[in-house]
DNA sequence: AAGTACCACGTACTTAGTACGGCACGCTCG
DNA sequence: CGAGCGTGCCGTACTAAGTACGTGGTACTT
């Protein structure tokens, strides 16, 4: 028998800012943001709550962390990839990011200071667009135009009120039962028609416009360097055309 | 002198759901949905905090409401509106009130019933598309890819850490002068090429994208209708041609 | 005028963030 | 090898916020 089981001893856990922050991200992931408490952080890595706070300062710090750690998860450019696939790829793996942790994507919101993967995020995206050869100006452009419409998909499918226990078919149907059916006669009809169609996926949605969207930026792209060279600055050699 | 004021009689306020939910649009707007309270919603329409209880349910049930009366001010097509200009006009009245609602993004993302004008909204928007001769499908791509994109834009937007005290130039600076130059040197460049010469407003940027998208879902939707017709629905006679 | 529905209120309970100080453990140094 | 000390976990307790419950005043109805 080992000795009596001072609080202290055998099981010490020995915290760190890393271990908190991953019990922090399994806890929003399984259960939610909202339950995400000091109390239950503690819990459950078996600790109270105030061991947290000498670790991270505050909860603030904790939910700045979990964002710039899911930042960290998304798939960088590698520097020798093209921008158009590079981007795709990227675009495509921060889905499934901000999918696999569905309380992200609401949470960058209220973060007003970046973390360094965030950063580092930016600077490498950035850093693809170029050395592809955009301008300061239209890689800003793509930046807003594909972040911003990665963002707001991951929003709109974090929002869908239909999990693995819930199928759309149950949510779609009673919020328009609660109506006659011609009072959302389109919703009625897109609904019926597409979303309760079996093989339906919301998420498929989500490459259509990103092609959109890359197609649009290449031609852009390509307007702007004719434009750049009629202007005179002929002497810049990007080391890759835009277009693709 | 009127009679010893008992705390009701002169002062009675008489409340009503519209009255709180516009007053706790008031807070949120003016300080923030943080200090969104029922308390403080209460004190600022001169209530004690119970008495909320008897025109909505519980909290929750407000922040449903504030955001179904967000979208209630997003201006609607007209019904004779063309699909392009009307998406487009929508799609500007979304940002602006979007942007005079910041926490409203993020709070969507949390809702998972929409109410009487969000459904109405979205029915109005796929019927713009549907009388304009997209079909079911193409109206659904058409629908998530500019929606995501506003969504999207509006949560970068109010992300952004500077409002009316704090300009860009010391929130960029702060952030980057925590490292060495060349950590980010990408990001350096964008911020003081691009975003801290005068006149630079990221608001600006939104027109960009939405061109962009539109001008996409003309060309898939002139590709879609081709497609179609070829499939052999040519009975089909929509009431406007889809391109523009 | 009496009854009644409505609705604001006071009190109090629960959950959550966190300030403050104590104290066990194990490493370092004499 | 033992005293001292830093690290970091813990107990207590305070504050803020959501809200259940019961009371009583007000004004409308008959």
């Amino acid at each position: 028998m080992p000795k009596p089981a001072s609080h202290h001893t055998e099981e010490r856990v020995h915290l760190s800012p890393e271990r908190v922050l991953r019990g922090a991200i399994a806890i929003a992931d399984s259960t939610g943001i909202a339950s995400l408490t000091m109390r239950s952080l503690a819990s459950s890595l078996g600790v109270k709550p105030m061991s947290l706070y000498h670790h991270v300062a505050n909860k603030e710090e904790i939910l700045n962390g979990i964002v710039d750690v899911v930042f960290g998860e998304i798939a960088l450019p590698e520097p020798a990839e093209q921008w158009r696939p590079a981007m795709r790829r990227r675009a495509i793996s921060a889905r499934h990011v901000l999918r696999r942790h569905p309380w992200a994507t609401a949470l960058m919101n209220t973060r007003t200071s970046p973390g360094p993967a965030t950063l580092r995020h930016h600077d490498t995206v950035i850093g693809t667009l170029r050395r592809a050869g955009f301008s300061v100006e239209m890689a800003a452009h793509a930046f807003s135009a594909i972040d911003s419409y990665i963002y707001g998909f991951a929003l709109q499918e974090a929002t869908l009120p239909f999990d693995e226990t819930n199928s759309v078919a149950e949510v779609a149907g009673q919020i328009l039962e609660q109506f006659p059916t011609d009072t959302y006669p389109y919703l009625a009809e897109l609904t019926t028609e597409h979303v309760l169609q079996p093989g339906y996926d919301y998420g498929d949605e989500f490459e259509f416009a990103l092609d959109l969207i890359l197609d649009g930026l290449t031609r852009s792209a390509a307007n702007s360097l004719g434009a750049a060279s009629e202007a005179g600055n002929k002497g810049r050699v990007p080391n890759e055309v835009v277009p693709d």
